[in-house]
DNA sequence: CTTGACCTTCCCATGATGGGAAGGTGTACT
DNA sequence: AGTACACCTTCCCATCATGGGAAGGTCAAG
């Protein structure tokens, strides 16, 4: 299979799938005489495995843990529960602080007129202390990207 | 005041100041005699304002909006709530993809023993589809970033 | 007049992704 | 055979907001 092929198979886009090769994430394809890069099933079935990890959100450097705990046959089901439920508390910080902003924006966009005239509590409260209901609550390396259309 | 002043004065970093100045977000600030950066206090406002708004996970060119509503005595308070609800329309919809992903993931979490043993239904669901809930449905412009520590 | 804390500009890196150029390959049709 | 076209290769660039750091200038206190 060409990179065209696998990457409608796999639902990763060619320049993706390069791209992971680059990064080691999965091993250097095989090679036609060409040069083409050739995919086998099991090659395929890995790229799905990375595409549905992705689609949770996971970032590859976790791609690459639970990639190689699929690919340990004497894996600790425990390990990946980890990984996993680390990932969860991840994405409900990132809620959680997506959902403060919201709420904040939220109280100030209803004491908006939303008219003709200039007076706006919205731009007020962006002029003095958003405050209204915590802080940010800092974190360490959020990433929080969600996918496009792919 | 100089700009570690009017970093510290607004919460932006000076090399954020620089950074916002650079891409024509603030304009440029007046100077030394010697070439150092000079902030008034309408400077520190105004880059309290942008720092507000990025903690309210506005992009810049939306605050590049705001900042020109802001400064508008003639705006229509429709025009600033427009931007605004926009806004947390875009955040409720990222909330919502990563609820999905959160709930799928613990849906798989839930199903894992977690034990010793290498049976693991999370990379079973990794491998085949993980679609629990719902499709990824897809979004144009998701942007999805949470701010650091600052 | 030195020291140290500031400032300046410039370049590089991040993460995951896409765009596109320049050039080689493979195949199907005339 | 030749030609067209779809595909492949590598390489470079851009995104977005942010930080790191180097090389060198400025300023104030001792």
């Amino acid at each position: 299979m060409n990179i065209g092929e696998a990457a409608k198979a796999s639902g990763v886009s060619a320049k993706m799938i390069r791209y992971y090769e680059e990064i080691k994430l999965i091993p250097p394809s095989d090679r036609t005489a060409s040069g083409y890069r050739s995919y086998s099933q099991s090659d395929i079935h890995r790229l799905q495995f990375v595409r549905r990890a992705r689609d949770l959100g996971f970032q590859v450097a976790e791609i690459s843990e639970l990639l190689a705990l699929w690919g340990d046959r004497s894996r600790k089901s425990s390990d990946v529960k980890k990984v996993a439920q680390k990932h969860i508390v991840d994405l409900q910080q990132r809620i959680q602080d997506m959902q403060e902003m919201a709420d904040t924006l939220q109280t100030l966009v209803s004491c908006c007129a939303g008219d003709g005239r200039p007076e706006c509590p919205i731009l007020e409260g962006l002029e003095k202390s958003a405050k209204t209901t915590s802080r940010p609550a800092a974190r360490k390396g959020a990433v929080t990207s969600i996918k496009k259309k792919r």
